[in-house]
RNA sequence: GUGCCCAUAGCUCAGCUGGAUAGAGCAACGGCCUUCUAAGCCGUGUGUCCGGGGUUCGAAUCCCUGUGGGCACGCCA
């Protein structure tokens, strides 16, 4: 396939040697409108340098330039120079890749088989997996696929709230008001009110918090009793976590969470402390980070017990050790920017350069009808439910739509369950989301579902056609503006893939999917596909068979499933 | 109070490291199923791009400032 913004910057460089050929590429865009050809180069810059007007370069140009054979024409439009493809040449270059390479096309090798490791999830044990906890899980999902494809060699950490003060709480109130076999029979849901009766309590005898303090000292110093209440919980809801995580389809590579780092912390302060970076205050441990205009770290409170960025640098220094990873990627919410800009800085201060490597993605937070979500007022919106309506919803619209389908089990589940991840996926991560069911439950315009059912359709279209696809085809077929407009985006697609990885945006590629989705459902209305005419029928089902793979392989990355029919 | 983030159509949002008339979806109205899945397609309309300055040939985009909202700021995670 050819690089056509590479091919085209270096022709224009034979007539501009003064520009290097990087600002070429970079100076040369996409128009906003494909009447005005498919890719234009603004002459502005030039006119100091060439002491004309852009108009009068452009047209200098274009008189000028010998056109190779991948172009059809090249025009000048005021001060812009406007290069329009062969649109046989071109379509036929990128079907013909895209039918080759299949589902691994816009798979690149620029990770070279280096490490990254991407922390996500991370929900707190003995607390509600709620819709807010999904946005780091499928944020963090979709980032693994996307780095995997492009090469790089990705461990997926779930970084369990497993560990800390909170515990000392649900153990406090378990001993109070805790009933064993309430616990066994629904962990997570009896945790979560054991944990809500403790705020409850505390608000009236504080103490409490005193004694929950107590609890989590004891667990860190191998406290057998506080240890295997500790360990009941956490096993308990794990199996809890493990199906939700089943039904979304993610999984992790190591469920190491907090409490994985205990044993290491000792050695962690003792290099804090040889290095100078430790300060006494109020009668706990911190590290100064007043000269980088940060509130301090605190790494030991005055009990001694840990804090939550101890375990962290801790956590980063085992990784480095044991993966020596490239990258390592935290994805939580912003509510978190200054905690991880804090030891950051403190791995900085240790004297490790790869502290650099170390990045922190927020994203925005979720809302429920314009309220905060908080697990200790009760007030949680449980990802379950949101999943399992979902899901119900799709049986629904099946049994209207499609009621003879075979395996609609499978089918509402794909599509539910894709629905909601989709959602969650739209927007740019840093914007907040406010929860609707409305939404999350909503089918059409740009929805999971919309790019599944166009999927599906495309099998649809394929299966009844009868035939294999094969890339050797009458592409003269395949020029009119609305082929080529499908065609253009199955183009863009490895370009997404990069800069998805780049910005560490999974939204860019649900934005694309959307959009070829809409370029192939035009394409579906306008062309009939199955026709008489053979040679035509031929031609079509290249072009469907490419967009199908192109909407496979996005939704792959975002951790969606395509059903072939829905 | 200090720091960071956000502000684009009635609603939810795109708009890449500044570029040609600011775009989608939802909602509303009208059209398209005796042919491949109507969860679809086509058409109709709306904008002080929060206000004010500045940089530039050119600003929704960059800088400054004001307003409104969010988040964070020592023993929670």
């Amino acid at each position: 396939m050819i690089n056509y913004k590479m091919k085209l910057s270096e022709l224009i460089q034979q007539y501009i040697p003064q520009l290097e050929l990087k600002e070429i590429q970079d100076l040369l865009e996409i128009p906003p409108n494909t009447e005005m050809g498919d890719f234009a180069f603004p002459c502005f810059k030039l006119a100091k340098t060439l002491k004309k007007s852009p108009q009068i370069i452009a047209e200098e140009l274009v008189n000028k330039i010998d056109i190779p054979n991948y172009v059809e024409r090249v025009k000048n439009t005021g001060p812009y120079l406007n290069f329009f493809l062969d649109r046989k040449y071109f379509v036929q270059d990128i079907v013909q890749e895209v039918l080759k390479s299949r589902s691994k096309y816009g798979a690149q090798n620029i990770g070279d088989g280096k490490t990254i490791c991407i922390d996500f999830s991370a929900p707190n044990i003995a607390k509600p997996f709620h819709v807010g906890h999904l946005r780091s899980t499928v944020i963090g999902n979709a980032l693994y696929r996307i780095h995997n494809y492009l090469g790089y060699n990705c461990i997926g950490i779930n970084h369990l709230g497993d560990w800390g003060t909170q515990f000392g709480k649900v153990i406090v109130a378990y001993k109070n008001w805790g009933v064993k076999e309430e616990i066994e029979k629904d962990p997570i849901n009896t945790l979560l009110n054991l944990y809500v009766k403790f705020h409850d309590e505390a608000v009236n005898k504080p103490s409490l918090e005193d004694e929950a303090r107590e609890w989590f000292v004891k667990m860190e110093a191998g406290d057998e009793e506080a240890l295997s209440l500790w360990k009941w919980f956490s096993t308990e809801t794990l199996k809890e976590l493990k199906k939700i995580y089943e039904i979304l389809g993610v999984s992790f590579d190591y469920f190491t969470g907090e409490s994985f780092y205990n044993d290491k912390i000792d050695s962690v302060i003792n290099e804090l402390k040889g290095k100078s970076l430790l300060k006494e205050s109020e009668g706990a441990t911190l590290v100064d980070l007043d000269e980088y205009n940060m509130p301090p770290c605190l790494v030991q409170k005055k009990d001694g017990s840990t804090l939550y960025a101890t375990r962290d640098i801790a956590a980063a220094l085992y990784r480095k050790n044991n993966y020596d990873f490239e990258k390592c990627i935290y994805v939580t919410d912003y509510s978190q920017n200054l905690h991880f800009s804090q030891w950051f800085k403190v791995i900085e201060l240790m004297g490790y350069t790869w502290a650099n490597d170390l990045v922190h993605v927020p994203f925005g937070r979720v809302t429920h009808e314009g309220k905060r979500i908080q697990t200790r007022k009760g007030t949680v919106v449980l990802l379950e439910d949101v999943l399992t309506g979902a899901i119900e919803r799709v049986k629904e619209i099946v049994e209207e739509k499609n009621p003879n389908l075979n395996n609609k089990e499978q089918v509402a589940k794909d599509v539910g369950v894709g629905a909601v991840i989709f959602n969650d996926l739209s927007n740019n991560r840093i914007k907040d989301i406010s929860f609707s069911w409305d939404t999350a439950f909503s089918f059409e315009g740009e929805t999971g579902p919309y790019v599944q059912y166009t999927h599906a359709r495309a099998c649809s279209v394929l299966k009844k056609s009868n035939q294999n696809v094969d890339a050797d085809v009458n592409y003269d077929l395949l020029t009119d503006d609305i082929t080529v407009d499908v065609v253009r985006l199955i183009q863009q697609f490895p370009q997404v893939i990069l800069d998805a990885q780049r910005k560490n945006e999974p939204s860019l590629i649900t934005r694309y999917v959307v959009d070829l989705a809409q370029a192939f459902n035009r394409f579906y209305n306008q062309h009939h596909i199955n026709v008489e005419d053979q040679e035509l029928k031929k031609a079509r089902l290249a072009i469907v068979e490419s967009s199908k793979l192109v909407i496979k392989n996005a939704l792959d990355l975002l951790g969606i499933k395509a059903p072939e029919e829905m």
